[in-house]
DNA sequence: TGTTGACCTTCCACTTGCTGGAAGGTTTAA
DNA sequence: TTAAACCTTCCAGCAAGTGGAAGGTCAACA
């Protein structure tokens, strides 16, 4: 198949391909006489594997990872195992960064009087006017 | 004050003030004659407030934003409360982003047998060929 | 046969929010 | 005087693509 019915079928877009195969991640199983991209179902399977995996928040770079093992029949799971740690870590950090920021700035939307006036604590607190509100939670700065 | 003083008391790269001074954000009170920029208090506090509205993950269209009502006289308080309305639902909809992948991932991750074997479930998973995990909840694809 | 439209190709530019480095001018202290 | 530590501008690059230009190809239809 052409590599717009490779998009279609992957969820991907077709540049999104192209850019994929440049990085070096899935290429297409050949070039025709007319230099288009050339799609097998192995391929197809690698493209629906990668935006799985983009879907999870993994990088290009652990996708690279992915694939490998993907492809490798004498791979480990422990490796692919250690990789959704890692990640799990990561969105860990993410969603406790994110929490600490919803937390303050829920509290300043709620101090804020929301009107015509120009007295409004969140530019306060931004400016360090305020008493303070860290996303560190400590008084250190 | 120069911009590495001005760095080091505001928290940010001096890297980053002259990037934020090309997107108008924070200018210099003036330069001075060997064309060294120059910082008031004035200007330092809005490089802290920057420095704020970054932390708490603002883009920096949106701190322009907070900038012009930071030294507005006349600005409503509305104007700013939206601003932060719109950054809670974007955390929100974020939190909710990994919770979901978070989800998915633990799932996988228990069931993947971590050894030196090459059977793996979220090779299965990612590959589409295991027993479907989405994040977004339904079958549909 | 012509031509229209939907494909496909490559390449370059743009996005966000910086960071690093090169090449060079200034200031300060020893 | 000279070295270190500032400062200046500009250029390149990161992730992970998207958009568009310029052009080749293919299938269908009159």
């Amino acid at each position: 198949m052409n590599i717009g019915e490779a998009a279609k079928k992957s969820g991907l877009s077709a540049k999104s391909i192209r850019y994929y195969e440049g990085m070096g991640l899935v290429l297409p199983s050949f070039r025709k006489d007319n230099g288009y991209r050339e799609y097998d179902g192995d391929k197809l399977q690698e493209l629906v594997f990668l935006r799985h995996a983009r879907q999870f928040g993994f990088s290009l770079e652990e996708c690279k990872r992915l694939l490998g093992l993907l492809r490798d029949p004498n791979r480990r799971s422990q490796e692919v195992h250690e990789l959704v740690a890692n990640r799990l870590a990561d969105i860990d950090q993410r969603i406790a960064d994110l929490l600490a920021m919803k937390r303050v700035l829920d509290e300043m939307s709620g101090q804020c009087p929301n009107n015509e006036e120009s007295k409004c604590s969140i530019i306060d607190t931004l400016a360090g006017k305020a008493p303070r509100q860290t996303l560190s939670g400590g008084s250190h700065e």
